[in-house]
DNA sequence: AGTGGCACCTGTGTGC
DNA sequence: TGCACACAGGTGCCAC
């Protein structure tokens, strides 16, 4: 489900249930996610927040005791919801781990498909340095991502940009929704090698990447199916999108009809006049 | 090393 | 109505 905008509208979402309070009790399922629910993650129990940070999309949250490493998949939201007491609270179908607050909030994080990841690390350094995190790309919208970083990137990159710009070793954070929406605002053919860009094609495309993020977690992300902020809320962005999900329909700028093609076994739209 | 393809899951929509 | 199949916002592992 979520792309960076989904995460760090999520991340928003439940940082003011969190970050201050103490956990006074763990919720895990016995189903594995992505990995299995580790017992360690009682760890967490007795421990205060202290931060809630996104990485990638990846979230964090520090505490007292530890940190723990959240990862929504494709399915993965959280919720905050009032509780009075722990045990007789009803959790819903798909419901995998819960932390239940000394505010009376419980976050709780249901995921359908089960390709998210909880795991506990002992300290926010071990956290920083597990597989997970340790070689990811640059946050896009950060200066470290910029012309001479992804020009340097792609240069010899034998892959369809579209793959390149999702790819974690090359920029964090771009799933299959904006990978389609940048490369059409940059004028760009999603099928085009990365390594033969041009430099005004790169700087472009970094512009669009940076604004199309930006924009989508202003509107609360983009809900095409069941995408939800921790407070219900829907994300709006989708109404701003111009080509994902669009097949057959005109371009908004030529009136071409969008095609779809399949790229890395995803779907992927643009329009076969505009992006060259 | 770089690349392509598939596997991991559940649910929904489509077409026969 | 029922069934089979394709597809869905992500990532990691495997074989070439």
């Amino acid at each position: 489900m979520p792309e960076l905008p989904e995460v760090e509208v999520t991340r928003r979402g439940i940082v003011n249930a969190l970050d201050g309070f103490k956990v006074i009790k763990v919720f895990k399922a016995d189903v594995s996610l992505r990995y299995p629910l580790l017992d360690n993650l009682i760890n967490i129990e007795g421990a205060t927040v202290t931060k809630v940070q996104r990485r990638a999309k990846f979230i964090i949250i520090d505490t007292t005791k530890g940190s723990l490493l959240v990862h929504l998949g494709m399915t993965g939201h959280f919720s905050v919801l009032d509780y009075k007491d722990v045990d007789s609270f009803e959790f819903l179908k798909h419901d995998h781990f819960a932390l239940f607050l000394d505010n009376k909030k419980a976050v709780v994080l249901n995921d359908q498909r089960r390709f998210g990841l909880v795991q506990w690390f002992a300290s926010n350094e071990e956290l920083f340095n597990s597989k997970h995190i340790k070689d990811l790309a640059p946050e896009p919208l950060t200066d470290d991502f910029n012309d001479k970083y992804l020009a340097n990137k792609l240069k010899n990159k034998s892959v369809a940009i579209k793959k390149a710009i999702m790819d974690n070793h090359i920029v964090v954070g771009v799933g299959n929704i904006y990978a389609s929406e940048c490369l059409f605002l940059s004028k760009i053919n999603p099928l085009k090698l990365a390594k033969d860009l041009t430099k005004e094609e790169i700087s472009f495309l970094i512009t669009n990447i940076k604004d199309v993020l930006a924009r989508s977690i202003e509107s609360g992300g983009t809900t095409i199916r069941d995408f939800q902020g921790a407070d219900g809320k829907l994300g709006y962005f989708v109404q701003h999108l111009n080509v994902y999900g669009h097949k057959g329909k005109p371009c908004p700028i030529c009136q071409t009809e969008i095609e779809q093609v399949v790229i890395g076994g995803r779907s992927t739209y643009f329009c076969p006049h505009c992006q060259k």
